[in-house]
DNA sequence: ATGCCCGCATTCTGCGGA
């Protein structure tokens, strides 16, 4: 059977592997070139950005199609922002912004299908919820209520039984150990119990927290802080996820950080982040 | 206890980020 699906592959000209990323660029203007250089390192078929930190019309379309990728965005200007990207291949948006709050005009949540790698399709979501702080506060109960909303278009998409992956910046810090300091961030919005209660409930309803499946034991971080020499003295967190429904679950192969790229020239404070599906 | 460092918008500085 192995060996016929990869002499099919070969005849068919289909990666086995789908390699899945989500990358807060942190102004997509100013990370241009390292987005164009992650993109040319050739490995990644679906990138999920958040922070672009740029309107629609500034969106670097033209570079990022020469890169060889197809795009779909929800830009805003100065804040928020994100998008997803298929290499060799157009996405098709399903879903921009979540339901709920008519009047929130946050760009933090952009819905595509896009390719599988199989000859299917798969439904792939960029994120960005609402950092919280200062806390307590108006920030705050945005956040928790982003999270309710979140969980709603969450389980609808668990209803049609798809591949789905829902990859993006949660800011939430789940656990204890995916920080460097629990005392440095006991009082922040990141790892409140309300927090990470509205993130249990996504692993609840059945979602898959595909990092920690990989690793279920030691620190990994996705996130430095550019200030107090975080990513020299490896202070960071964990707080950019990649949530899989079950029938994209029983495709992981791997997770992981391509932590190398916080350490380049005019990196953003975030790592992109990666799962491979079969 | 506070700010550090960054990006963005528009400066002689403020806001938001995490």
């Amino acid at each position: 059977m192995r060996l016929w699906l990869q002499l099919r592959d070969l005849i068919v000209g289909l990666d086995s592997d789908m390699k899945i990323v989500t990358y807060n660029v942190n102004g997509i203007k100013a990370r241009l070139p390292r987005l164009l250089e992650y993109l040319a390192e050739g490995d990644a078929d679906v990138v999920c950005l958040q922070e672009l930190k740029a309107s629609d019309d500034s969106f670097p379309a033209a570079d990022i199609e020469a890169a060889g990728y197809g795009a779909v965005w929800h830009g805003q200007k100065s804040w928020n922002g994100v998008a997803v990207l298929t290499r060799g291949a157009q996405p098709i948006e399903r879903v921009r912004g979540l339901a709920g709050e008519p009047e929130d005009e946050h760009s933090r949540y952009l819905e595509c299908e896009v390719p599988d790698g199989n000859g299917g399709t798969m439904v792939v979501a960029s994120l960005y919820l609402p950092n919280g702080n200062p806390r307590p506060g108006p920030k705050f109960d945005y956040k928790l209520r982003w999270l309710d909303r979140l969980r709603s278009r969450a389980t609808e998409l668990l209803s049609e039984e798809v591949p789905a992956v829902l990859a993006g910046d949660y800011n939430v810090i789940p656990h204890d150990d995916d920080t460097f300091s629990v005392r440095a961030m006991a009082e922040d919005a990141l790892m409140q119990p309300e927090s990470r209660a509205g993130y249990r409930r996504l692993l609840a309803d059945g979602w898959t927290d595909a990092l920690r499946t990989r690793h279920p034991a030691g620190k990994i971080w996705t996130f430095w802080d550019y200030q107090a020499g975080a990513w020299q003295r490896d202070a960071g967190f964990r707080i950019d996820h990649l949530l899989l429904s079950p029938r994209a679950a029983d495709r992981l192969v791997d997770a992981g950080v391509d932590k190398a790229h916080r350490g380049r020239e005019k990196a953003s404070d975030h790592a992109p982040t990666w799962v491979r599906l079969r």
